[in-house]
DNA sequence: GATAACTACGAAAACGGTTTCGTGTTAATA
DNA sequence: TATTAACACGAAACCGTTTTCGTAGTTATC
C-alpha cells in the first residue's frame, strides 16, 4: 500500500532511457524527441513524480527557504509581521523556517548558526532583548561576512550593516503626546520599560521632545519604568497613580495601557474625561478593551512584507551589492474612546 | 572580506589528504591516526568548518525539519500550540517550517505538496475550515500513503488514520454549562459558529448534553449562530439579547464573549449579577477584559508539545508502525469575574 | 559519394557530504 | 625469512538532481 516517492532513476530504468534524458524530457527540452518526451511525461504523471527539493537545493545552492528569528511568537505584533513575511515569501515561492529566540542571546546565536549552514538563503530577524542589552552583534556580522543576506526589523541596531525596516517610534510617541497636549492635557505621564530596548528608548525620546516643543517641563515623577512586560502586578502602578495627579498617559505597550486603565477606573477616575490613555501597538486588546484604547499602529503586516521583499531581492540578485536600505514606516494613531474629549 | 563557507573538499586539498580522511577525522574516527586527526580538526576549527545541512539531508534522507500547517498565525490559540511545537522540536534538534493555510483548502493542499517533496520529515497540522467544510482529505491520505508521518491537532477528522491530539471540547462545554446551572442560572444561551467546524460541533453537543442532564428543555431561541468570527458587528447580538431574557451565556470563542459582555453592559445588565459569561479559549482578552472573563483553557502549549513528541517519535522509528494514538486533553475552567456569584 | 549539419540521446561531472571496501606499509608472529 | 595482522588512508559509490559535452545515426549539401 505504501507508495514511496519515485525518482528520475526509477523512471529511467523503467523506460530504458538514461537519467539525463528523463530530466530533459520533463523540462520539455528541445533536445528530446516528441515521442520520447510524451512517453516520459505520461509515465511521470502516472506515478506522480515530483522532483526532490533537497537534491535541487544542493545542486543550485538555493534552498528557497528563509529563516525568521523572532523573540516571541505568542505576541501580536510579531505574529502580524510574520504574517506579512509569510504571505510575500509564499507568493514568491519561498518557505519560512521560524525560530524563537525567547529573548535569549544564546538561542538567537544557536538558531542562526544552525540555519546558516545551508538551510536558508537569508534571514529576517528582530533582536532579542538580551542581545540588545549585551550589545553583542558578532553573530550577525559573521553572517553578513559570509555573504548571507539579512534584514532586521523593529528591534534593529546600527552596529550591523544590512537592510532594515522599522517604524518611526519616536515620531509615533511625539504625535501621540502632541495630540494629548492639543486636547488640553497638562500632566502627561509615560509608562515605559527599561531603555536598553531600542524601541523603548525611541518612544521615550519622542515623549520628551513633544513636551519640550510645547514648553512643558519634564517631570521625572511622571515617568514610570517597569522592569518587564510580564511583571505587571499593578502595585507599582497603583502607587504611581496615587502619588501623581496625571490627566493623560502614554504607554509603550498595550498591556501597560490596559492595566493602567483598569487601575484608574478602580480609583474612580473616568476615562477619557479625567484621564486619557494612548498605548503603543494596535493589538487585539486595544480594540476590545473597555473603553477601547486609542493606540499607535505599527503596521506589522506591511513591515513583514517589506522585509521579505528586501530579503528576496538580495537573495536573488546575482552580484553582491553592498548597498543597504533602511525603510522607516510612519505609525498611525488609531483614535478610540480612551482619548475622545 | 567575504569568507565563503568551507567544505570538506577545501580542507582535503589544503592538507593534501582525501575527502574521506577529512570526513572521518572530523567525526573522530578510530581509523585515522592521532596526528592526522589533530591536524585536520585544528584546520577545520580555524576556518570554522560546519557541515552543509542540505548535503547531509540528501545523504541520510532526513531533513530534521518538520512542517506545520495552521489556518492562521495571528491567533492566540494557534501561536500557543506553535510555541509548544517549536520548543519541543528545537530541543530535539528539529527546525520548524510554518505554512499558513489561511482557512483555504487550496493553500493547505499546495503548501503540503511543496513541503512533502523532501523538505520535511513529517507534518503537524490543524485543518482549515474550508477543508472541514469540503470534507475532502485526499491530500492527507496520499501523504500517509507515502509513509510521511502526520499529526493532526485540534481541528481533526476521522477520515484520516494518523496520530491526533485534541482537547475534549464536548466536556469543556458540558462542565461550563453545568457550572452555570449549579450557580443557579436558568436561561443559558449558546453563541456559536456554523457547525462544520469540528470543534464548534463538539462544544454545542456538550452544551446540549449538560442541559439534558439537568432536565432543562433546550430552547432553540437561546442559540445564536454567527457566520464567521470576523463578522461580529454586533447587530445580531443586540437583537438576540433584546429578544431573549438570558442569565448566562456560553460562547465558543473569546471574541463572541467579549462582544457579548460589551453589549450586555450597554443594555444596563450587570455582569455577573444579571448575566454570566463563559468563553472558550483562555486567550489574552479573557485576562484583560472588564470584567475579566471566565474561560475554558485549551492548553495549547501542552498540545503542541505532545504533537511534536508524537511526530518525532514516528519520524525516528525505523519500522513503519501502523498504530496510531489519539490523545485527548481535558480543558480547565479558569474562573474569573464574569461568573462569580 | 564524401562532407557537413542535425537530431536524439547518453556518459559523466558536479553539488557536499557519508560509508564501504580495498590496499600499501609497517609490525608482530611462526 | 615468510606469513599474517594491524594500522592508516584513499577510491569510489551513493543520495537525486542539473548540465555540459561527446557521439552515434540520420539527413542535407555540393
Amino acid at each position: 500500500m505504501l507508495k514511496r516517492k519515485i525518482t528520475l532513476k526509477h523512471i529511467a530504468r523503467e523506460l530504458e532511457v538514461s537519467i539525463s534524458t528523463v530530466s530533459k524530457a520533463l523540462k520539455n527540452s528541445e533536445e528530446i524527441s516528441r515521442d520520447t518526451k510524451e512517453k516520459i511525461q505520461a509515465f511521470a504523471k502516472l506515478y506522480n513524480y515530483k522532483p526532490n527539493n533537497i537534491a535541487i537545493s544542493l545542486k543550485n545552492k538555493k534552498t528557497k527557504n528563509i529563516g525568521v528569528i523572532i523573540p516571541d511568537i505568542v505576541h501580536h505584533f510579531f505574529t502580524t509581521v510574520f504574517r506579512g513575511i509569510e504571505k510575500y515569501a509564499n507568493a514568491k515561492g519561498y518557505n519560512v523556517i521560524v525560530c524563537v529566540s525567547d529573548e535569549s542571546f544564546d538561542k538567537e546565536v544557536i538558531n542562526m548558526e544552525i540555519l546558516a549552514n545551508g538551510s536558508v538563503d537569508g534571514f529576517i530577524m528582530s533582536l532579542s532583548s538580551e542581545t540588545q542589552r549585551n550589545n553583542d552583534y558578532n553573530h550577525l556580522i559573521e553572517l553578513t561576512e559570509q555573504g548571507i543576506p539579512l534584514v532586521l526589523f523593529d528591534r534593529v541596531t546600527n552596529s550591523v550593516e544590512c537592510d532594515k525596516v522599522l517604524i518611526n517610534d519616536r515620531d509615533g510617541a511625539y504625535r501621540a503626546v502632541k495630540k494629548l497636549i492639543d486636547n488640553g492635557r497638562k500632566k502627561i505621564a509615560l509608562i515605559a520599560t527599561e531603555d536598553y530596548l531600542s524601541v523603548s528608548k525611541d518612544r521615550s525620546d519622542g515623549y520628551f521632545q513633544a513636551l519640550k516643543d510645547a514648553n512643558i517641563k519634564i517631570d521625572k515623577n511622571l515617568i514610570l519604568r517597569l522592569p518587564s512586560m510580564n511583571s505587571v502586578e499593578g502595585s507599582e502602578m497603583i502607587e504611581f497613580f496615587k502619588n501623581e495627579k496625571v490627566d493623560a498617559v502614554l504607554c509603550v505597550n498595550e498591556i501597560y495601557a490596559i492595566h493602567g486603565m483598569r487601575i484608574a477606573q478602580r480609583m474612580g477616575l473616568k476615562i477619557p474625561e479625567d484621564i486619557s490613555f494612548i498605548g503603543f501597538t494596535d493589538g487585539i486588546l486595544s480594540k476590545f478593551s473597555n473603553p477601547t484604547l486609542t493606540s499607535i499602529a505599527q503596521h506589522g503586516e506591511r513591515m513583514g512584507e517589506i522585509a521579505a521583499e528586501m530579503l528576496i531581492e538580495k537573495v536573488e540578485s546575482e552580484n553582491d551589492v553592498e548597498t543597504y536600505r533602511t525603510e522607516i514606516l510612519e505609525p498611525t494613531i488609531i483614535e478610540r474612546e480612551s482619548t475622545q474629549n
